[in-house]
This record gives structure tokens, sequence and C-alpha cells, in this order.
DNA sequence: TCTCCGTCATGACATTTGTCACAAAAAATA
DNA sequence: TATTTTTTGTGACAAATGTCATGACGGAGA
């Protein structure tokens, strides 16, 4: 397979062109210095992935990818970095990259390319391991430990969304004052002073 | 390396096994069809990858996962399915997995295994294309559009971690009422209602 | 059957919250 | 220097919130 090795750093490029032409697999194409250069050199090489150090002067490694994708949606692009930064992760993710690994050992660059080869996307243990920080959304409230009923449930989520007591009362067909009591009831299990303190608690918890 | 296969279709086991065995550098030292099986055979056999169904009666691939990385933190768990449930997803990156692959491209598991092998994690593609949905932005406040000031700020962030206005004025050193000003002014700004509202609203814009 | 629990409700009350008008002091700017 | 702007503050007010006492109703279980 034809790769592309892009580093602002020159020692790097050699190391792991190095590292890389010892795989009888795999075939360096080419080795650039800049996001200016891997895109011309995406272009004139046409290689099979493209492995780019994410942090560089002048366009980066983001920018750089982004225009490439942009013209070759199938475009394949790994990124390396030195250090795991999470903005950078969270872009290159949406970016639609196919992984993202740290430099170090570079042993598991080999496996890595092979990997995304046939089709899948891979990332450093470091980079997984912030992942789940990230995410927040979709799942229910962990409640294990208190002991929550539906109806209850059914309140913390309206809370959670914003709404006042009175909205929640129309949504859910009950009283104001009913839902008052309700939430009452509900801090004084949770151990919080006030709605707002659930919000947080709820988008804090949620798994 | 020592890989143990887990799947409760044993067709699929059969399957995945002949196509693992063709590797020299893969040894499958045993196969399971449920969770529990997953749990005794990993503790007798001592893999280097538990390659694992997700969707599975009983304890489930989620279930048996989780106690197995109770006992031995290190272990190298690799999920399989068939389709890419969302919730399945969150679950296994929460956990720990190694990875999620679909099952379909069946010659991709090799590479794979030899990735994870290396110290990375391997998603396929469509699990990490559904990634960028559960995340939202980037590190700070999204707050562009809105011309909030750096005081302002502080303030959303202390109403963010549920205190009330007595509890920010005694942390920024400002009078309550000012404290009560501020917060009508960036309720105003960003079109929300109450301190409730702020808080969802700042959970749901960052990342 | 009786009791307990979850659900739903009301009224009263103190506190918190959000809004508004107004203004002093400090900082930035012309 | 004169002027705006920003930051901070007060007091008053209405609305929302949280707590409490109290009770009705129905179902599950002892």
């Amino acid at each position: 397979m034809k790769i592309i090795i892009i580093d602002d750093d020159s020692f790097i490029c050699a190391s792991l062109t190095t590292i890389l032409r010892a795989d009888p697999a795999i075939e360096v194409v080419a080795v650039g210095t800049s996001g200016e250069e891997a895109i011309d050199l995406y272009e004139s090489a046409q290689p099979d992935i493209l492995l780019m150090d994410i942090q560089m002067d002048g366009l980066g490694g983001l920018g750089a990818g982004e225009q490439i994708l942009r013209r070759h949606p199938k475009a394949r692009i790994l990124f390396l970095t030195t250090f795991s930064d999470n903005e950078y992760i969270v872009k290159a993710l949406h970016m639609g990259a196919k992984g993202y690994l740290i430099k170090q050992n570079a042993e598991a660059i080999a496996p890595a390319l092979k990997a995304v080869m046939s089709g899948q996307s891979v990332f450093g243990d470091e980079i997984v391991a912030k992942l789940p920080s990230f995410l927040s959304r979709q799942g229910k409230l962990n409640l294990s430990g208190y002991n929550i009923s539906d109806r209850e449930t059914a309140i913390i989520e309206h809370v959670a969304k914003g709404l006042n007591n009175k909205e929640i009362a129309d949504s859910l067909y009950l009283s104001e004052g009913t839902v008052r009591n309700y939430l009452s009831l509900i801090l004084e299990k949770l151990e919080l002073r006030d709605r707002t303190q659930l919000a947080v608690f709820y988008y804090q918890n949620r798994l």
C-alpha cells in the first residue's frame, strides 16, 4: 500500500520512513514537511493512506486534512500527535480522519496502517481513554443507590430540559403543587438543594 | 497471539475461527457461546485478546466485559457487532474496550487484532462515523454570536456548578444584587428564562 | 382485612429568583 | 480634560421555588 508521510520535523519523517520501509507491504511514496506540501503530494502521488502530524506551522494537519477530504472524500488520513490534545481529537473525529496515533510507539504504526487499509479506524489508547469524557449524550441516568420512582424520573428529565413547574405539570397532566412536592422529595433523596443543582446532577451523571 | 472467540451463533464462531487460523500469527485458544463462558474461558486460557459478540442472551457482551475488566484491568476486549447500536458504542467506550468492529468484513479482523496487540484501539468506520454526533463542542463554552464578557462567563460557570446567587457573590466578591443583575443580563442575551435553563444550555453546548 | 406505599392534590409560608429603575466609582477612550 | 463604557451596587417588586402539614385514592402485600 502507498503511504505519504508528513511531519514538520524531518528527523521524524526519516525515522518513520525507515521503520515503515522495513515492512514489505508498505511503500512510502512521498515525504513532506508541511500541510501545504501534503495537499500537493496527495494530488500527485494518490496514496492509499496519508500519515500526517497534526501539529505543524502554517496550515497544520487539520487544515490540510480538511482540504484534502473536500476534494477526495474517501481519502484515508491518519493523524500523528505528540500529546493527546483534546481539541484536536474532537476536530479530527468531526473531520472524518481514519485515526489518531501517538508518535511514541513507532512499532505500532505499521499494524495501524494495515487495519486502516482493511477499512477500520485506529486510535491510540491515550486518545480513546479521553473519549468517554467527551460523550455526554444518550444513555439513561445512573440512579443506582437512590430510590427514585418512574414518576420522579420523569420529573427529573423535565427539569433537565429547563422546564418550570407549571410546564412540567402541563406536560405530565399534574397540578403544579404536585410537581413541587415531587421535586421537593427528589431533592431530598438526591441531597440537592434546588432544581438547578438537579439539572447539573443530571448532566454530570449521564453516561 | 492468543485469542478467545465468543459468539452465541456457533456458525459465526466457526467462521471466525477458520479465518483467524489462516493467519500464522494468531492462535485461537478457546471458543465460547455466552458471556458466562467468556468469563470462565478468560480465566483459564488467559488470552491476549478477547473477541466477543456484544449482543448475546443472558449476561451479554457488555456485562461479561465489565466483569472481566474488573478482575483484569489490562484485558484487551474487542467487541463484534452486527449493527452499530448507539447505546452499545457509548457503553463499550466507557468500559474501556479496545475496539468495536462490524462483523461483516471478516477479512478486517486479523489486521485489527494486530493493531490492538500493538497497543491501539480499532473501530469500524460505521462506528467512528457515529461518534461525532455524540460529542458536542469544544472545551469551552460556545458563545459565538452572543456578546458575553469575562465576568458574565464566570457567573455562568458558577451557575453551572449549581451555586445560588449568594454563593456566587461570595465566591466572586460581589454583592448578591450584582450577581442577580448579571444573571438577568445573561439570560436576556442568551434568550433563556432562568438559571436552570442556563445550566442546561451550558451542559448542552460544551463538551 | 388492614397496612403500607405510590400517586395526586391543596393551602400556607418563607425564601429565592428575576426584573427594573437608578446611580456611584473605576476604567477606557476621545 | 471630558466623555463614554464597564463594573459594581441598592431598593423595591412580582413571580417562582421549595418546604411543610395534611389528606384522598388505589393497589400490592402481609
